[in-house]
DNA sequence: AATGAATGAGTCTTCATTCAT
DNA sequence: AATGAATGAAGACTCATTCAT
């Protein structure tokens, strides 16, 4: 299929070539495709870039969809390990690609979408809470699903793309734990009362 | 001087128009200066939007160096609470700047450097939590440290970028509670033993 | 067609304009083709210049190679005189061309082959005189040939590009016969001894 | 010197660079004087490449004025072995410079005098030959002196530009003897009746 | 549906030259 | 006299996009 052609070779060359110097020539020479067949089935570069994205996204989605679904009627202890380790699979899915678009596509126009499934999967994973609100102890559901899983994105995320050795073998078991510690003593237990003189973060120019 | 303006100029200009239509033309008329004069203190575009990084790092730098050093001598329930409340003030130095740096910019050649505040907070951080041994409890430091300033800039990162909801008057305090909480909690409980039934990460293709 | 049209203009221009003249927005101008079309088939500047000087040596190249070919097996009084016309025709294949060609395009990098038609002249030139090695009186047959051929470029080269008057209609047939004899003379006629107290050329800082 | 000091500069760089990648900035630096006062002593680049040829000129003439001062009233056989040789010279002053002029810049404006010295060469050189009537056999003298000069220039410039190896010590003779006989066999040598069927050049397009 | 030649606005960059100090 | 910052026209080249076949 030309189309599926078109976003593989958009995906290669994001990776071979980086955002600004992939060219729509060169991703139709890629796919094996004239670049009039190109613009047949895409109205322009930015489509292809958001198709590529939608796809990628689709695959994120199916590995921590799998982990959610697997999860959701387990307790925690479990469902976090799991999840922690889905997020990793995610990240892994092809991680040259992940990096490619999470530092170089402007999220402008149709490819505002590059974060679509972490806004998912903060939704979803919110519900997971909700439905354990017994066995959890935070203040806020939306602030804690919101930082739990920005915490545990960003940590898988830079594990995978930029600390491949905290991944080794040996090694990713305790990364696992410790990342699953890190939420499971987040949401059982209760915290101590707020240091008295605090101040609040200030306000910058 | 016209140095000072073309680095202003090239940050209102990646602001504005984004990395890949930041144009030195653009850049030029902006600072209100021929495109002669820029390429007579920049070698290419490259070295402006380095200079950029440079000056914008050296600014996060300062803010985050001076909770360090403020810090540098007290337990850790104040210093966790005062460092994240620096870090949501180094992401308020220049919000905007800092997402195109952070989503745009892509991390090659002269631009790698990109993160090098990252990676001296990081190292700076891990110094402090050496220091405070006796008071925590984790069993990899490293591993630690690389964890807590994952997570700490990712959320004060997502807060101030993606978030402004979370940080509004009434809710910041709620927000820096709930990070320190987290830092403390993963800094200060010992872990519970690993659920036994748990899988590893697996490896993916 | 367009390839042809932009070798043409680029002669054109070159003539017109002189090498450091010749833009390339002019040459795609005066083919009446855009400039993407251009640098669709030629790579720079520097590959269209290529493609101009290796046209014009093709031309040249034929109207020499003729020359050879008939002269091939005729004595050396035929060959010479023939071989001095073919020379002159050579040089007014197009004579404004060859001179920006000699006298202004830079031998450096793909444009080093612009002397390929001395050389291969050179050459096949030398294989003539072997042919003729009883005819002639010469000690060294290599030092002959380059002497000649210099000789007879140079001065077909001057005549047609500076010296009209030379080549006027009446007065063409003395020039030839005086390159003719020149050349005769210097292959049979037995050298004098040398002159005694001569001096050797000096070496220069 | 600062006239001096520039005009160095620009032989040098005319060397290192060629005659396009020349610029005035980077011969100001190389002369170690500020563009500014550059253009103080010399209107533009033009007349700073004209100050070039005309002191490179002046170099050479003095050589071959030398030469012909000395063969004044010798007779030709001495004569002629000593202008080779001064004709050597002359090439060996500055050879890399000698290309680049001859090559490399186009004879326009006021850059049309490079080839003063071979106008002004043939000029003396013609006299030269009328003195020595007597001893020479030639139709046209005006014809025998355009064809002596630009002979001997060519061979000497080719072998001292292109054919270090025809000029090596134990050659270098050896070359001077050829074109000192080629000379002399066309000044002394009664042509013999040219041809009979031979034609004329043609006219070509 | 597919092709690929053609387009031309726009990019980065150079460089001869000016002029206020 | 000297400086060198500033200028901006102009050049080489790229690339998203169109359209006739």
């Amino acid at each position: 299929m030309t189309v599926d052609a078109l976003v593989e070779a958009t995906a290669r060359i994001l990776i071979r070539e980086g955002y600004d110097r992939a060219s729509t020539n060169k991703i139709a020479a890629m796919a094996g495709v004239s670049i009039g067949s190109l613009y047949q089935y895409f109205p322009n570069k930015e489509a292809l870039v958001a198709a590529v994205i939608e796809r990628h996204n689709q695959q994120l989605w199916q590995v921590v969809q799998n982990a959610l679904v697997k999860v959701a009627a387990r307790p925690i202890e479990i469902a976090a390990r799991e999840l922690v380790a889905a997020a990793i699979d995610a990240h892994r899915v092809d991680p040259k690609l992940h990096r490619v678009l999470a530092e170089e596509v402007p999220r402008a126009g149709r490819l505002e979408n590059i974060e679509a499934v972490e806004r998912n999967a903060r939704a979803v994973f919110r519900s997971y809470l909700e439905s354990r609100r017994s066995e959890i102890d935070v203040a806020d559901l939306d602030l804690a699903a919101f930082i739990l899983a920005t915490t545990v994105e960003a940590l898988t995320h830079s594990a995978v793309l930029h600390r491949p050795d905290v991944l080794a073998d040996e090694k990713a078991g305790a990364f696992v734990n410790e990342v699953t510690g890190l939420v499971l003593r987040y949401l059982r237990t209760p915290s101590k009362a707020p240091v008295k003189r605090a101040r609040q973060a200030r306000r910058s120019g």
